[in-house]
DNA sequence: CCTATTCATCGAACCGCTTCGAGAATAGCG
DNA sequence: CGCTATTCTCGAAGCGGTTCGATGAATAGG
C-alpha cells in the first residue's frame, strides 16, 4: 500500500543486496561508484528516508539526549527567561551533532530521581544534562554505576562534568563596574548560601575589592532568597544601619526589592545609591530606572554543556568544567550614564555593552 | 556481560515462551496467574526493563511527541516566560499519557518547514504541536498529506484543531475591569493586526464596551509593535490628542512603553490614567507601579494543546479548538485598590507585596 | 604464472520487542 | 460422549535498519 518505502525496497529497485545498500546510503567505503549512484537513485526516486528508530535499534545508539530539570527552582528560571535560553542553546549544540532533545522536567527532586532512571533504564538517551545539581545529588550514583555520559548545568557539590556560569567572574564584572563609578563603599546583597553560584559570587565581590586595593566590610554583605519581598525586608532593615553608596545584586528580582526599599527609605537609586544587579531580563530593561546589568549569557550555557555532553558521549575525556563568561550591559541604575537613554528608540533604547575579556573557556 | 537483560533472559528464567513473557509483562489477556507471577518474578530478580526503542519499533508507536517551535517570535516567549510554562503543561500532558516530548526549536519559518519535514519522514514522533502557526502555514501540506496528527497553538488561518489563548475573552475581561472602575474612555493599545491573537483581542475589547453600553471610538483604538519603544512612540503621539483615562495594553512590554510616554507627558498613572495590559510577568509583578494584568494561562495551553494531541492520535475526532480563559491579576496600574489577594500558582514573586509609601509602618 | 591483497558484493544474523497463527489443554453444552 | 469454544502457551515472523563473515573478482608482487 502507502506503505513508506524501506532499505529493502531500494535494495531491490537497485538490484543490489540489502547491505550493500546500506553502505552506499550511509557513504561507507566499499562501494563502487556506480553502484552508490544506482541506490542513491533509487532511494531518491522511490522517496526513501531511513527509519529512525530502527536505526537507533540496529546501531544501539538513540541520539537522542535527555535534558533533567527538578523545575523547583522555576521562579529561577521563569523569571530570567532561563530556560528558554537555555534550551535553545542546547537545541543548537544538539543540532550540530544531530542528537535529538527529549525533555523530563520534574516538579520534585525525587521525581527528577525517578526519571533519570527511567531514563536509564529504558536506554531511552546517549546521555544526560541536568540541571541545578542539589547538594544530595541523589542520581549520581545510578548515573556512574550504569556509565551514561552526564553533565551537569550548574557547579555540584560533589566532582562531577558540569557548565557553569563563571560566578566568580560574574559579580567580579559587576562590582568593579560600580568601583569604576567611583564607589568604594559598595553593599552585596547575596542570594542563599545553600546555592553554589552565591557561594561563588562572594568570592568575585571581595575579588573585585581587593583588587581595587579597597577594604572589605563584612557588614555590608546581606542575603535574601530570590524573591522582592525578602530583598526589600532585609534592605529595609540593613540599609540605614550602614554607610555605603553602592548595592551589587544578585538577581534582577533581588535589585528589585532592594531598590523599593531604598527609595521608601528616601534613597534616590542612583543618585544616592547605584545599582548592578545579576540577570539581563526584561525586568532590567524595562524598570525604571533600567538596571544595569550582567548577562549571564544562558545561551551558551546550554550549548556548552550539550557539547560537553556529546564529548563525553565521543568518549573524549574533558574533565574540567566550562565556565561562560558573563557580560555587563550598562543601563540607568549605576548612575554612571550622564543622559538618560534616548527615548523610544528601539525598545529598551540602546545599552552600552561593555565586552569582557574573552575567557579561554573551552579546551578543545 | 554487563549487557542488561532481555526478555530472552526473562522468558528463561521463567521456563516460558519470549512471546508468553511479553505477555505477561504488559499484562494482556490470556496468561494464567502462575504463569505471569513466575514471569514478572523473574524479571524482577533480573531486574528486567523494557528497551524504549526495541519496543517502538515493535509495535510501531514512537511514544514521542514533537514540538515544533519557530523562535523568530522569541521575544513573544521569552517575555512572557510563555516558553517555559507552555512546556511545562505540555510535558505534564504527555506524562499522564505515556508521551515523551521532544524539542525541535527553529530560527526561522524556513527551518520549522524543514524540521517538520524531518520529523515525519524519519517518523520520529506520533504527533506534532506548533506553535505560532504562520498565515502560509507552509508545513500544512505535508502534515495532511502524511496524515500525521498534528494540533496548532494559536490560532492559524486555514482550518485545523488549534489551541489558543480565549484572546477575545482575555482582552474583554481586561476591558471591563476597566469600565467597572469607572472608566468610560478607554485606548486600546494592540499588537499588529498580522497576528490572529491581536485581531481576536479587538473583538473583546468593543464587545466589552458594547455590553456596557458605552459608545466606541475608533479613534482610541492604536497598533504598535510589541517593543516597548514602539509603544512610546505611538502613545506619545496619539496620547496628547485624544480624551481618554484608561489604557489597555496588548503586551507588558508595551504597557511599560505606554506608562513612560504618559508619564513623559505629565500624566500619572494610575491617577490620571489607568492601565491594564495582557501577560502577567515578572515585569507586571515588579514594575512601579506595578501592573494589573490578564494572565494567560500558558500551562493550561501547552497542557491543553498535548491533551488534544493525543486525542487524534487516539481516533478521536475533536474539530473544535480548545480556548483557554485568561484571569484578571488586579495590582496598582488600574488604580481601584487592589485587595491583597492571592494570586493564582506558586506564590513564587506573588504579591505578597509590600508597599513602599502607605505601607511604610508595617516593616518587618 | 601463481599467490597474497584489496575491493565489491552478498546473505544471514542480529538489535529487543510485539504479534500472529497454530496447537494443546481445558471447559461448555446438548 | 463427542464436538465446538475458550484459555493458555509456543515458535516464528516481523519491525527496518546495521554489521559480520564469506565469496569472487580484480589487482599487485615476486
Amino acid at each position: 500500500m502507502n506503505r513508506s518505502p524501506t532499505i529493502r525496497d531500494v535494495a531491490k529497485r537497485a538490484g543490489v543486496a540489502v547491505s550493500t545498500a546500506s553502505l552506499a546510503l550511509n557513504g561507507k567505503p566499499y562501494v563502487s561508484r556506480e553502484t552508490r549512484f544506482k541506490v542513491l537513485q533509487a532511494a531518491e526516486e522511490l522517496g526513501y528516508h531511513p527509519h529512525t528508530l530502527a536505526k537507533n535499534l540496529a546501531d544501539g545508539r538513540t541520539r537522542n539526549l535527555g535534558l533533567i530539570t527538578p523545575i523547583s527552582l522555576e521562579h529561577l528560571f521563569a523569571s530570567a527567561g532561563f530556560f528558554s535560553c537555555l534550551i535553545r542553546g542546547m537545541h543548537r549544540a544538539a543540532a550540530e551533532h544531530g542528537y535529538n532533545l527529549s525533555l523530563h522536567i520534574a516538579e520534585s527532586e525525587d521525581e527528577a530521581v525517578s526519571r533519570v532512571r527511567a531514563a536509564i533504564r529504558g536506554r531511552s538517551v546517549d546521555g544526560l544534562i541536568i540541571t541545578n545539581p542539589t547538594v544530595t545529588c541523589p542520581y549520581l550514583r545510578d548515573l556512574k554505576r550504569h556509565r551514561i555520559p552526564f553533565v551537569f548545568i550548574g557547579r555540584p557539590s560533589e566532582e562531577a562534568t558540569y557548565v557553569d556560569n563563571d560566578n566568580v567572574e560574574v559579580s567580579r564584572i559587576g562590582v568593579r563596574h560600580l568601583i569604576e563609578c567611583g564607589h568604594s563603599r559598595i553593599a552585596f546583597l547575596n542570594g542563599p548560601a545553600q546555592f553554589t553560584f552565591c557561594v561563588d559570587r562572594l568570592l568575585g565581590y571581595r575579588a573585585a575589592l581587593a583588587e581595587a586595593g579597597l577594604p572589605h566590610d563584612e557588614d555590608l554583605v546581606w542575603s535574601s532568597d530570590l524573591t522582592e519581598g525578602a530583598a526589600y525586608q532585609v534592605v529595609w532593615e540593613l540599609a540605614p544601619r550602614h554607610q555605603f553608596t553602592a548595592l551589587f545584586a544578585g538577581s534582577d528580582v533581588q535589585a528589585v526589592g532592594a531598590i523599593r526599599a531604598l527609595q521608601a527609605q528616601g534613597f534616590r537609586v542612583p543618585q544616592d545609591v547605584a545599582v548592578v544587579c545579576v540577570n539581563n531580563t526584561d525586568l532590567t530593561r524595562h524598570f525604571i530606572p533600567s538596571l544595569t546589568a550582567v548577562d549571564l549569557h544562558e545561551y551558551w550555557l546550554g550549548y556548552w554543556a550539550v557539547k560537553r555532553l556529546v564529548q563525553t558521549i565521543d568518549g573524549e575525556k574533558t574533565e574540567h568544567p566550562v565556565l561562560i563568561p558573563g557580560e555587563l550591559v550598562v543601563r540607568e541604575s549605576c548612575g554612571c550614564q550622564p543622559e538618560p537613554q534616548a527615548e523610544g528608540g528601539d525598545g529598551a533604547g540602546a545599552p552600552t555593552r561593555i565586552k569582557p575579556k574573552r575567557n579561554s573557556h573551552q579546551g578543545g
